[in-house]
RNA sequence: CGCGUUGUGGAAGA
């Protein structure tokens, strides 16, 4: 079952998702984790209600969803603006104690409310943890970012910096990414040097997008350029 | 420490 699901896995992330389905159907018994490789195939090429039908299959067949699944599961009520099935889940969370178990289910509720376009209730969450690692920080910046609240998203990299945590690439690309949106120019230089200096991350490609980015609609398309033309590998 | 599944990030275009 376990290389049966290996495989599942490998169909799913290819896209290739009949065969996934073919491949976990022929397996002797169905645990719950070849029910999640199942989902999270189905979750990561934006097929919601095969992943939902899926869900319910599990628990008629009787195997409980374990935190994985609820993980996979916001996603889905991230996607859909599901508002309503999300609080429902987080209701779920609360019951089983889970919120506990590990900052992966946090951070996916963060991720939830943002996408459902919940700001509030997405700081709510992140208030309540005691200790938040940078992906925690970042979703919820990321959420800030999604629903144009550029201040909040800009307060809470200060308040990040403040608490110790470490910005990685991904808080970055976000950041730049507000900037960006925003026409913040000098703002982005600013916080690119931050990156390179203050935590001497390397940038990617993403990076690098926001800036250029940012000089073509501040009209200085030869600073632009000149960026393109220094690009440490190649552009796309 | 990993050895079957899970969380956060870019522009334009259609």
């Amino acid at each position: 079952v376990r290389v049966g699901t290996a495989l599942v896995d490998l169909y799913a992330k290819c896209g290739l998702l009949e065969k996934a389905k073919a491949a976990f159907n022929k397996l002797p018994y169905h645990d719950v984790i070849s029910w999640n490789a199942l989902i999270t195939g189905y979750v990561q090429h934006a097929l919601e209600d095969e992943a939902l039908s899926c869900f319910k299959q599990m628990h008629f067949d009787g195997v409980l969803p374990d935190d994985v699944s609820f993980v996979c599961m916001l996603k889905v009520c991230g996607s859909l603006g599901a508002v309503f099935k999300g609080y429902e889940m987080h209701a779920e969370i609360i019951k089983k104690g889970w919120l506990e178990k590990g900052s992966t289910i946090v951070s996916a509720l963060v991720d939830m409310y943002a996408n459902c376009g919940l700001s509030e209730e997405a700081r709510e969450v992140f208030d309540k943890l005691s200790i938040r690692d940078t992906v925690d920080w970042n979703a919820l910046i990321a959420g800030y970012a999604l629903l144009g609240q550029d201040q909040d998203a800009f307060h809470m990299l200060c308040e990040m910096l403040k608490q110790g945590s470490n910005p990685d690439l991904v808080t970055f690309t976000t950041i730049l990414n507000v900037c960006s949106h925003g026409g913040l120019l000098e703002k982005a230089e600013t916080f690119f040097q931050v990156m390179l200096i203050d935590h001497q991350i390397e940038p990617t490609l993403k990076h690098f997008t926001c800036l250029v980015d940012l000089y073509a609609r501040a009209g200085q398309l030869d600073k632009g350029e000149a960026v393109i033309l220094k690009l440490p590998f190649q552009a796309d």
